[in-house]
DNA sequence: TTTAATTTTGACCGCTTGGTTAAATCGAAT
DNA sequence: ATTCGATTTAACCAAGCGGTCAAAATTAAA
C-alpha cells in the first residue's frame, strides 16, 4: 500500500464519522461519505454492507468514547472532590474537541434505542456498578444531603449542556468564538467549586 | 366547514408538528404528514409551498414558545430567588409536556442558523435586553460572586438537560417511566435551592 | 509469466422523494 | 341553475436515494 495513506477501511470510517456527526443518519448521504473518503460509493458497500451498518460502527465509537471517560473517571479511586474536578475539566475539554458528538449521540438514541441499551450493558463499567460505587463513596464521606443520582446528573448537565447548545448560546450571549472559549474556560474553573458547595453541608 | 374539524391549515400544522418534532427535517416525509393530517399530499404544497416552508412554520412556533416562557419569566419584576424558583418549575413542566421540543430545537439550529438568529433578534424580549436586566438585578442584590451569564446558563443546563437526555438517563439510572417522573419532581424542588445556594455568599 | 484472489470502479436498477399539474369538487353569489 | 373563485384530489414527473453487479485493476501466490 502507499506511503502516508491510511487503510481504506479506516479512511471510510473517518469520512463516515465526519458526515454522520454533522448531519445525522437521515441527513447523511452515502455518496457524500464516499466523496469525503475519496473513493467510489460501491466500495462503501463492499466494506460495510449497508448504510445502517456503517452508521452503527460510527455510533458505537462515539458512544463508547463518550462514556468510557465518564465511567472510568468515576470508578477511579481518587477522593470525591478531586474526581469532580477531573470530570468537569476532562469532559468539557473532550466536547470542545468533538463539538458534534453530544447531539449526535442524543439523536442516535432516538434512532435505535435497543442498540444503545446493549452498548451500555455490555460496557466494561456498566452503569449499575458505577452508581453503586458513587453511592458508597458519598456515604463514606457523610454526604446525605443529596441523592447520588441527582449529583451525577447535575455534574453532567452543567458540563455537557452548554456545549450541546453552543450555537444557541453564542447567539443569545452574543459571543464570538474566542469569547465563547473564554466563557467555557471560566466554567471549567468555577463548576467544580459550585458542585462541591452544593453537596457539602454548611 | 364541518362540525368538529379544525381548519385545514391548522390540521396540517398540527400534523407537521407531530412528525417534525419526532423525526426532524431530514427524517420527516411529506407523505407521512399528509397521512397524519388525513389529507392529500398535494394539499400540503397548496398551503405551504415547500417542505422547507412548512418546517419553518413549525420551527418558529416551537422556538418562540420555548423562549417566550424563559424571557418573560426573567423580565418579570418579582425578586430574583422567586424568579429562579418559577423558571425551574415552569420550564421543567413545559418540557415534560413537550418531550421532543428541546432536541428538535437543537437540531433546527444546525439546520438553519441564520433563521434562528433572526427569530431571536426579532423577539419581543431580545436576549440583549434580558441579559442587561439580570445583570442589574444581581448587582442590586449585591451578588458579585458569579457572572450573570454563567448563572443563566447554569439554570438552563440543570433544568433542560435531564429532559433532553431523558431516554439515556432512564437507561443509565435504570428507571421506569414513573420513577423518572418522580426523579424529575425531586429536581423541581431541589434545583432552586441548589442554585440559590450557589449565588449567595456564605 | 501465469494464475488466483482481493480490491476498486463505472454503469446501472428499482424505489422513494419533494414537487407539479390538470381536472374534479365544493361554496357562495348572482 | 349558472358562474366563479377557492379548495381538494389523483396521476404524474424528474431527481436523488441506497444498493447491486460485472468487469477492470491491483496485489499476492505459483
Amino acid at each position: 500500500m502507499s506511503e502516508n495513506q491510511l487503510s481504506t477501511e479506516k479512511r471510510i470510517l473517518e469520512a463516515a464519522k465526519t458526515v454522520f456527526h454533522k448531519k445525522g443518519f437521515d441527513g447523511a448521504r452515502m455518496q457524500e461519505i464516499a466523496d469525503e473518503a475519496g473513493i467510489n460509493k460501491a466500495l462503501l458497500h463492499y466494506y460495510f454492507r449497508s448504510k445502517e451498518n456503517l452508521f452503527d460502527a460510527v455510533f458505537s465509537d462515539a458512544f463508547t468514547e463518550f462514556f468510557r471517560r465518564l465511567f472510568s473517571l468515576i470508578s477511579d479511586t481518587i477522593p470525591l472532590d478531586e474526581k469532580i474536578r477531573y470530570i468537569c475539566n476532562d469532559y468539557i475539554t473532550f466536547m470542545q474537541q468533538n463539538p458534534f458528538i453530544p447531539v449526535f449521540i442524543l439523536n442516535g438514541i432516538q434512532h435505535n434505542p435497543e442498540k444503545v441499551a446493549a452498548l451500555l450493558q455490555n460496557s466494561p463499567n456498566p452503569p449499575s456498578a458505577i452508581l453503586k460505587q458513587v453511592k458508597i463513596m458519598m456515604e463514606a464521606e457523610g454526604l446525605h444531603g443529596i441523592d447520588h443520582r441527582q449529583l451525577i446528573i447535575n455534574i453532567i448537565s452543567l458540563s455537557v449542556f452548554p456545549l450541546v447548545a453552543k450555537p444557541l448560546l453564542k447567539n443569545i450571549l452574543n459571543l464570538s468564538e474566542e469569547e465563547f472559549s473564554d466563557f467555557i474556560e471560566v466554567r471549567k474553573r468555577e463548576l467544580p467549586e459550585l458542585i462541591l458547595r452544593s453537596i457539602h453541608k454548611e
